[in-house]
RNA sequence: GUCCCCAUCGUCCAGCGGUCAGGACGCGGCCCUUUCAAGGCCGAGACUCGGGUUCGAUUCCCGAUGGGGACGCCA
């Protein structure tokens, strides 16, 4: 018993879809729970639509998610090459070698033929499988022409004699599909690149793939790879199909129901483990109740049977929960590290500084966990920087004893409130001047200092205004007025008024 | 149109002949609280419909309905 080896093998033509994502993950997940090797294999067969672009960001998403493979285009190994633009002779090799068999054939159908075929046999009510016209031409004719230069592609030959093409699915048991629906399928273009479906079955079998895991909408094309498998003489790959990823209105996930790039979640501040757990839980569960996984967790428990038959309906409030709970969980400086650029957005951190880091660090209780995504950590924070004393003047005269509050911690402030105790004390002293207390004391003091009616308790406030004000300039994180000299600001405002 | 697949709360999963049909997200309420969140507790919320099989069907079979997929010189 050889490992396993499973393959994920992207085509280079956008971004990485999260539904694929959901795809390369089971297929990670299946390789490193069976102690199989994962393997990356770049379909660019298709020249006019594959970029080297596509190919890269790709990659890169697929790291970011954690997710690594053992071979593959940027790694090598010792099935290579493993861009199929790159291997090229084998797909030629193994075309003339099923025309010379009789598995194969040249078909002179142009586009247009082929098009009027289709609506015919459509409006006729019947399936629009290729018609098999040039099945029948003479092979030496056949040879004849295209040697003339005439242009061809090349089918496949479904074999004849009708039965069922059976093979044993891992998530979905026996499937069945009748030879008799199925077309001769063009194997090579008249551009004379391989289409997908033959170099895969070679590929597969070149590379010792053991497993393919694929979205359900290549179960069709699984008969043909078997049909092709077998005039080839390889041994096929056990299949995995997933069913696809739906959005809330049950069409496929689409521009439409916004962000489907696994580019567009990073970009909007989802950590990676969120993202991956989300994914996981979309058509599979360990089986009990347990949510929260690892990716370890996961490939330790991960059953490809008890993968769901049905399509899932992709749920951003859920992705949200998780990347809430994990934002709560993750080391701090990592978090501060990747909520950086949010804060470089906004203007608030200006340089990659120490103590901006350290800035950001500190600040962070004030917003996770009252927030989605990294990319809104910085409007939580925003009071820091966007404060303005008339509009806070006018906030505070709205308050009861709002002036009067303010007046007292003004006054009893001298110095920068540096951590919880030193605003405790401060209000302490505001009450007993006062008597004011509870929120008719907090809310008034949280509208002059913050500017806002709501937002991160005030002992978490406070110090963090004194300590981003206390950093000196240069410090790569932009001015901040102290409690101070807002709450100064805001007497004066008041009493001008 | 033809063929194939699927079907439990709004959503994602559990269930695999006898359960008060379970959990999570979301939603509502309460608590906590100087506010918004977060957190804790409580609650509402589902077996698509018809036929069978069975002492008994959410569970097995058939059909309908609904949803999805395939039918490309895309992958």
């Amino acid at each position: 018993m050889t490992a396993p080896r499973l393959r994920f093998a992207p085509s280079p033509t956008g971004h990485l879809h999260v539904g694929n994502a959901r795809t390369a993950l089971f297929n990670w997940l299946l390789a490193t729970g069976s102690g199989g090797t994962l393997i990356l294999r770049i379909e660019d067969t298709d020249v006019e639509r594959s970029t080297i672009e596509s190919e890269r960001s790709i990659l890169e998403d697929l790291r970011w998610m954690g997710l690594h493979w053992l071979e593959g285009p940027d790694v090598g190994g010792p099935y290579g090459p493993y861009r199929q633009s790159e291997r090229l002779p084998r797909y030629t090799e193994a075309a003339q070698r099923l025309i010379r068999e009789g598995h194969a054939y040249y078909c002179f159908c142009a586009a247009s033929m082929l098009e009027a075929d289709r609506a015919a046999a459509l409006a006729a009510g019947l399936p629009p499988k290729y018609s098999g016209r040039c099945r029948a031409l003479d092979r030496d004719a056949s040879l004849r022409r295209v040697s003339g230069g005439e242009a061809a592609s090349i089918r496949f030959a479904v074999p004849d004699t009708p039965r069922d093409v059976v093979f044993d699915d891992l998530v979905r048991g026996e499937v069945r599909v009748h030879t008799s629906i199925i077309g001769d399928p063009v194997i090579v273009r008249s551009n004379g690149r391989p289409q997908f479906i033959f170099a895969v079955v070679i590929d597969d079998a070149a590379m010792g793939i053991t497993h393919v895991v694929r979205g359900e909408d290549h179960i069709s094309n699984t008969s043909r790879q078997l049909l092709i498998a077998e005039a080839l003489g390889v041994r096929p790959p056990q299949f995995a199909h997933v069913s696809l990823v739906l959005g809330p209105d049950h069409a496929p996930l689409s521009k439409r129901h916004g962000a489907t790039s696994v580019a567009e979640f990073r970009a909007r501040g989802y950590l990676p483990e969120a993202l991956v757990n989300y994914l996981a839980l979309l058509g599979w569960s360990p089986g009990d109740d347990q949510e929260i996984m690892s990716l370890e967790d996961m490939a330790r428990r991960f059953d490809a049977r008890h993968v769901s038959h049905s399509a899932a309906v992709f749920d951003l409030a859920k992705l949200s929960w998780l990347n809430r709970h994990y934002m709560k969980v993750a080391e701090p400086s990592r978090v501060a590290a990747l909520a950086r650029p949010y804060f470089e957005r906004a203007g608030y951190v200006t340089a990659p500084t120490r103590a901006a880091q350290a800035f950001i660090e500190q600040v962070l209780p004030l917003a996770v966990g009252s927030v989605d995504r990294l990319e809104e950590i910085p409007e939580r924070i925003a009071f820091l920087f966007e404060w303005d004393a008339s509009q806070a003047a006018g906030l505070t005269r709205a308050e009861a004893d709002g002036a009067k509050a303010v007046a007292a911690f003004a006054d009893v402030v001298d110095g920068p409130l540096l951590d919880r105790d030193a605003f405790r004390s401060a209000a302490a002293k505001v009450r007993e001047r006062t008597g004011l207390k509870g929120k008719a004391l907090f809310h008034p003091l949280r509208v002059a200092l913050t500017g806002l009616e709501s937002g991160p308790e005030l002992d978490l406030a406070v110090p963090a205004i004194d300590r981003a004000a206390a950093l000196p300039d240069g410090s790569g994180v932009s001015r901040v007025a102290s409690c101070a000299a807002r709450a100064r600001a805001v007497v004066a405002a008041c009493e001008g008024a």
